[in-house]
RNA sequence: ACGGACGUGGCGGAAUUGGUAGACGUGCUAGACUUAGGAUCUAGUGUCGCGAGGCGUGGGGGUUCGAGUCCCCCCGUCCGUACCA
């Protein structure tokens, strides 16, 4: 068995090699231990509290795991181990978001089922995994392209259509609710979200239509219904695009043109919840900037929407306001270029004008519209809308500022009130009515206050904000002509896709209308096809499937569902994985409630985080879920950024020359990643860079320094195009899953981002030997523990570390806890420490982190195989850090001058006559009177003169 | 352009939350043991200065006996975004 001891030549090797922390051996010892025995078998019965440790569950890519990859999982593997401790019953499981497009595109490309390509990611994935040591139950490891799986997703989405979303009862109501209260009252008996477009009926209206047309009446109402939708659809790929896979208009993948395109989608109606989904980020401890995000991305305003009379037609404009109070101080309106009322409302005289103004937006990116924002542009439309309040002519203008998806696509130019206005106001020549008198200094900038009261403005003239809001708002509603309203920027949720590789929509057509399956016909699972491409009609690839009928008759949905449909509920099926009967039992979800700890990356911000707590509300709801937020903390850990190396080779060169870093100003050259494997301290490697390319010849000369070839560095995104991969097996491998574990941590706190650096990784390598040698004897590999009473001194580091690791598991600052572990090991080493009293609690503080060897060295002290997983955390003893002196930094004028050592009871007068008959105080103080001297009792003494 | 996070030695980072800045690790320098060293041990390592000492946490100002930490202005990096009416 090779070892550790590769570090090692000659015959030492041979009586070393025992000795040694052979970390190899024990890793896999006590992995195989591990599985064999099921240390990490979570119960659902027992009398300990639960605690829930989940982390963000990885699709299974084919580059498979990279070091950036396992650092959440570490931090929530020994947050999980330590709850274990301290007597909790932990479930922390890890399954697989196994749906997803790079397994489909390789299905394109090969011909091959996505299954096996995932199946065999999969497995990789798992080896990879279990490396490092994880504390998982495996046993309940899920994975969300399992048929036993996406039965549940596809139960949710059939649970969805069955609701609807009832505003007075502020949650979701079977369907059946709905159409009794129809059949009683018709539609002014239903408080509910609902399309724009539902027809309005009385009990007997409903009560005589057809079973159809009341059917059709409920699609609008449905949690989950079918509209037209703009999508990115991509004609050359046949397929639709997802926002992220669309670079600057044409698809990522190809670069193929992808348009705008209306198409039949199912969509959620997620702005239901849009209220709970925003109050609710008050009851979780997430952090401020993704709350701060997903408040954003919701996009809740209180205002007004007002309709505007165009003058001389039957139309009206509506806008929406913030500020109904300014009304009187509109002086023009503003529509987005793409408004439809836009070909209507311009005159003949300004159609040129309009028409090359909508034609120059087009033409500008949302990127360039925004990093604008001062320059003021816009065309008018010859035409006017009517000031319900003051019947004053009122100009329409074309502006770009104004966006078409947000509001009504028409805005109310107040330019008193509003610094945009104004402007815009000002470049036109418009009118700046002052509205409050309050408002300061109009003629340079707008004003936006709401203090003072209204003038120029009829009803409310002398108001303060609060009346004149109120009162302008009760005028509008009692003519109809507007109302108070609560706007969203969030949009209802896309659910379809043109693709394969998805959860099967669990749905038929019958009569152009969409039905429900039966849910004993669940899962509907995905049929085979010959190509996973859509078909030559442009249907997705499901229309591929032979003979795939409902009953045998009836038209299946061929869109299948997008990739967060199956990452929105799996924290309940870890509850029970294995239930054939329900999403997971009740008893389960009882016991387990939700999340107690999330850890994953911040980039699912808007989209996996809002959809889950949005899928978690509905299932409350409906009485599955236990608790209104499904994750009570959330962490993101950071982003491991790669190091990248660079050799410089010199231009021109003949034969191929490369410069060491060094000495690289002194030519020109040309700078080229190298890969980071084959580079040690950042000195290269020459011979297996030579071998490992092929465009360096074996002739190339390289200029040293020192005897090395030193590379260059600089810090990137870890990818494979710069050579900067480092892969957790290789360090494994080398190092171990231990030093792995502790590294990762030490490299800084979990929430920042940082660079991948290999070259420090020898420091907790070199402090776990450390450690061994408290244990061993080098050499001889002697065992060395006593059983000796330990002394003050011992009790002391050793519990400076218990209470310092303690604290910082408990908010999760384990890159402050390695150092503890290390000064420790320092600690015992100088006093010659070998006490199994001390080593026994030093091993547990640090099972958590490093399990391998901490098992190892449990066992040697000769305690039960296996055991260091369910042994108690040590208790922290206060008394043993109690000190009875203090050493005082003595500082004069806030300089530290000197330290002088005090009992620790010590009073602050006699301090401050002591330090003041000082020798070096008494010289500092040259002969002068100090003006005060502070004494901080066992923290400082300031003399300042 | 706005919002959030951040800025400390060659590098990763600590700092009891207002109290000795640079813990710990890496790297580097010198030495010991050694056939050897990517092992181990010892000493040193912010910067200027022979020294006493001065300076020092992106820059400038402020509060305080005392500021890396609190306040104001500016610069820079990263992340996010929506000219949101």
């Amino acid at each position: 068995m090779k070892t550790v001891t590769s570090f090692r030549r000659g015959n030492r090797q041979l009586i070393t090699e025992q000795m040694e922390y052979a970390f190899r051996d024990i890793e896999k010892k006590w992995q195989e231990f591990w599985e064999k025995n099921q240390t990490y078998r979570v119960e659902d019965q027992t009398d300990k509290p639960k605690y829930y440790v989940l982390d963000m569950f990885p699709y299974p890519s084919g580059a498979g795991l990279h070091v950036g990859h396992p650092l959440g999982y570490i931090a929530s593997d020994i947050f999980s181990r330590y709850k274990r401790m301290k007597g909790y019953n932990v479930l922390h499981p890890m399954g697989f978001d196994s749906f997803g497009l790079p397994a489909e595109q390789y299905a394109i490309q090969t011909g091959q089922h996505p299954a096996i390509t995932t199946e065999q990611n999969i497995n990789r994935y798992i080896e990879q995994l279990k490396n490092v040591g994880f504390s998982f139950d495996w046993s309940r490891e899920v994975r969300t392209s399992n048929p036993d799986y996406y039965k549940w997703t596809q139960w949710i989405f059939m649970q969805l259509f069955n609701h609807y979303y009832d505003k007075d009862a502020d949650k979701a109501l079977p369907v059946s609710s709905l159409t009794e209260a129809f059949s009683k009252g018709g539609s002014k008996a239903v408080n509910a979200v609902c399309d724009e477009d539902v027809p309005t009926f009385t009990a007997e209206e409903w009560n005589a239509k057809s079973e159809t047309e009341q059917y059709e009446i409920t699609l609008k109402y449905r949690l989950t219904y079918l509209a037209d939708a703009v999508v990115n659809w991509c004609p050359a790929l046949g397929t639709v695009l997802a926002n992220d896979e669309v670079k600057d208009g044409v698809s990522e993948r190809g670069g193929y043109p992808v348009e705008k395109k209306l198409m039949r989608q199912w969509m959620m109606r997620i702005t239901a919840y849009a209220n709970r989904l925003i109050d609710g980020l008050e009851t979780i401890d997430w952090s401020e900037s993704i709350k701060e995000q997903q408040r954003n991305w919701i996009g809740r305003s209180y205002g007004a929407s007002v309709k505007f009379q165009v003058e001389g037609k039957a139309q009206t404009i509506e806008v929406f306001t913030t500020r109904v109070d300014t009304i009187y101080g509109v002086s023009f309106m503003v529509i987005a270029p793409e408004h439809e009322l836009v070909p209507g409302l311009t005159t003949p005289e300004q159609k040129e004008a309009v028409e090359e103004y909508v034609n120059a937006t087009k033409r500008r990116s949302d990127l360039d519209r925004m990093m604008e924002v001062k320059k003021v542009s816009g065309v008018f439309t010859g035409s006017y809308v009517i000031n319900p309040f003051n019947e004053e002519k009122v100009p329409i203008y074309l502006a770009d500022y104004v966006l078409a998806g947000y509001g009504t696509g028409a805005v109310m130019g107040v330019p008193s009130g509003d610094q945009r206005d104004w402007n815009f106001a000002s470049h036109f020549g418009l009118p700046i009515v002052p509205i409050l008198d309050a408002q300061r200094g109009i003629e340079e900038q707008a004003d936006a206050t709401k203090e003072g009261a209204y003038i120029n403005s009829g009803i409310i003239n002398g108001m303060g904000y609060k009346e004149a809001t109120a009162t302008l708002t009760a005028w509008l509603e009692e003519r109809g002509l507007g109302k108070g309203k609560i706007n969203y920027r969030m949009r209802d949720a896309v659910f379809s896709r043109q693709r394969y590789w998805g959860e099967p929509v669990p749905v038929y057509f019958k009569n152009g209308l969409p039905y429900l399956l039966d849910e004993n016909d669940l899962p509907l699972e995905l049929p085979a096809v010959d190509k996973y491409l859509p078909t030559e009609s442009g249907e997705p690839p499901l229309g591929r499937a032979a003979d795939w009928k409902y009953k045998g008759e009836y038209e299946y949905e061929l869109s299948t569902m997008p990739g967060w449909a199956g990452s929105s509920w799996y924290w309940f099926r870890y509850m029970d994985p294995k239930n054939e009967n329900e999403l997971a039992s009740k008893e389960a979800i009882q016991y387990w409630k939700g999340v107690d700890l999330y850890v994953g990356g911040s980039e699912h911000a808007t989209g996996h985080l809002l959809y889950s707590r949005f899928w978690n509300k509905f299932l409350k709801d409906i009485g599955v879920a236990e608790q209104e937020e499904f994750a009570k903390k959330l962490v993101n850990q950071g982003m491991i950024q790669g190091r990248s190396n660079f050799v410089y080779r010199v231009k021109e060169s003949n034969p191929v020359t490369f410069v060491s870093a060094g000495l690289k100003n002194q030519y020109e050259v040309t700078p080229l990643h190298v890969d980071v494997n084959i580079v040690d301290q950042d000195v290269l490697d020459i011979e297996k860079f030579k071998s490992s390319r092929n465009d360096v010849p074996s002739d190339a000369v390289f200029i040293l320094e020192d005897g090395k070839y030193v590379c260059g560095w600089e810090v990137e995104k870890m990818s494979k195009s710069k050579f900067n991969v480092v892969n957790p097996d290789d360090i494994v491998e080398k190092y171990g899953a231990d030093t792995l574990r502790l590294y990762e941590m030490f490299l800084g706190p979990l929430t920042d981002s940082k660079p991948w650096n290999t070259n420090g990784i020898s420091g907790t390598f070199n402090f776990l030997r450390k450690l061994w040698r408290l244990f061993y004897e080098d050499q001889t590999g002697k065992y060395l523990v006593t059983e000796d009473q330990p002394t003050a001194e011992e009790l002391k580091v050793l519990h400076k570390a218990i209470k310092k690791v303690g604290e910082d598991i408990e908010v999760l600052s384990f890159n402050t806890s390695v150092p503890a572990f290390m000064v420790l090991a320092n600690e015992l080493t100088t006093l010659k420490c070998h006490k199994k009293a001390i080593l026994s609690d030093f091993v547990r503080i640090l099972a958590p982190f490093a399990p391998h060897i901490s098992e190892e060295l449990w066992a040697a002290l000769g305690n039960e195989a296996g055991t260091v997983t369910t042994q108690s955390f040590p208790e922290f003893n206060a008394s043993y850090l109690v000190e009875n002196s203090f050493e005082y930094p003595v500082q004069i004028n806030g300089k530290v001058r000197t330290t002088l050592t005090f009992p620790a009871d010590a009073n602050p007068k006699e301090i401050e006559a002591e330090v003041l008959a000082n020798e070096t105080v008494i010289k500092w103080l040259e002969g002068k009177t100090p003006k005060k001297v502070v004494v901080v009792p066992k923290r400082i003494v300031n003399v300042v003169i």
